[in-house]
DNA sequence: CGATAAAATGAGTCATGACTCAGGTTTCAG
DNA sequence: CTGAAACCTGAGTCATGACTCATTTTATCG
């Protein structure tokens, strides 16, 4: 049985509220203003996600899909330097990137199976080290989209430390 | 007029415990646990510092002092590793680090001069790129910091990670 | 149209954790 | 020794925020 017109208006009002809210604070924005900003009342939230974790859980992979998307369409640089960029204007990134007690199911292992898939392909045609492992780039990529947008990094800072990392990346002398 | 015996040993235990407290669950660490810790009801924390912040913040530049120190007789690439491999085991060094609402005085600042200094040697015994700056190092430093705790890094991964930023902020063919 | 089940509402419950303060205890100067 | 000032105590206050549920509203089906 398909669930009742309104019901499906407001888990959709409720995600994109969500979404938002989560943006703007991380996991720190409350129910109470993520109802509020679906124009629903409290209850309403809780009966289609029954955890605020599970509401957030579910942005989380929105993001997480929403990353392995473009990355599949982009080159490893320049895909790094854009969710760095996006870590700056929103928080869900980070939240989903560095979040090691909430399951997103496999929607990290997705990401990085298509993040390894990159890097095969820099270093096919020679712009990364051979030796270089995803790890090491999940970290990267993680540690500096995280203190980028917690410490508020200027574009002009941002261009100088991802600078740094992908010459750390890149063989000698390219 | 200095301050009654008890009071000081009491001070003191309540900064001992608070370190501790702080090191294990970062600025999560309850008011009341680091008053158990150091064998005191929760009023006397509150006497001695006004604020769970100013409790938090007086820890906090001690561990920026204990940096300092360190740096002063380190080399940039070894205090790095060190500052990373510290970061995993206590969680103050980021705290302190990373946290841009607390007012840590001039200590980081200090801790920013000897990490010049450190550059600037570096630069000069022709480790580091002579375009690299402050800013970067501090950014990098922080972020695998951060990202070093929080995502739990194996001793393999720092190591490989520190790895290519060292390499990023290597000369050339070095 | 009803009837009815699904959904929504929002005031209320509960847990947590920072902070207070009236009353008891300890230190120490004289 | 002794009394006042300085300290300490810990139950209680207050704010916050997740989550509940009795009651009311609404979509949908015959």
């Amino acid at each position: 049985m398909t669930p009742r017109a309104d019901a499906e208006r407001n888990r959709a009002a409720i995600l994109a509220a969500a979404t938002e809210a989560f943006a703007e604070h991380g996991p720190a924005a409350t129910t109470e203003k993520v109802a509020i900003r679906a124009g629903v009342a409290v209850g309403t939230v809780f009966r289609h996600f029954p955890t605020k974790d599970a509401l957030l859980v579910a942005i989380m992979k929105e993001s997480l899909h929403g990353l392995s998307r473009r990355a599949a369409e982009s080159t490893l640089f320049d895909f790094i330097a854009a969710v760095v960029d996006e870590a700056v204007r929103t928080r869900t990134v980070v939240t989903a990137l560095a979040a090691p007690t909430l399951d997103v199911g496999d929607a990290l292992r997705s990401l990085t199976d298509e993040i390894e898939r990159l890097l095969t392909k820099a270093r096919d045609a020679g712009e990364v080290r051979s030796d270089v492992r995803v790890d090491e780039v999940m970290a990267l990529l993680t540690a500096a989209a995280q203190a980028a947008q917690q410490g508020g990094w200027s574009e002009d800072l941002r261009r100088r430390t991802l600078a740094v990392i992908f010459r750390g990346l890149a063989p000698w002398g390219s």
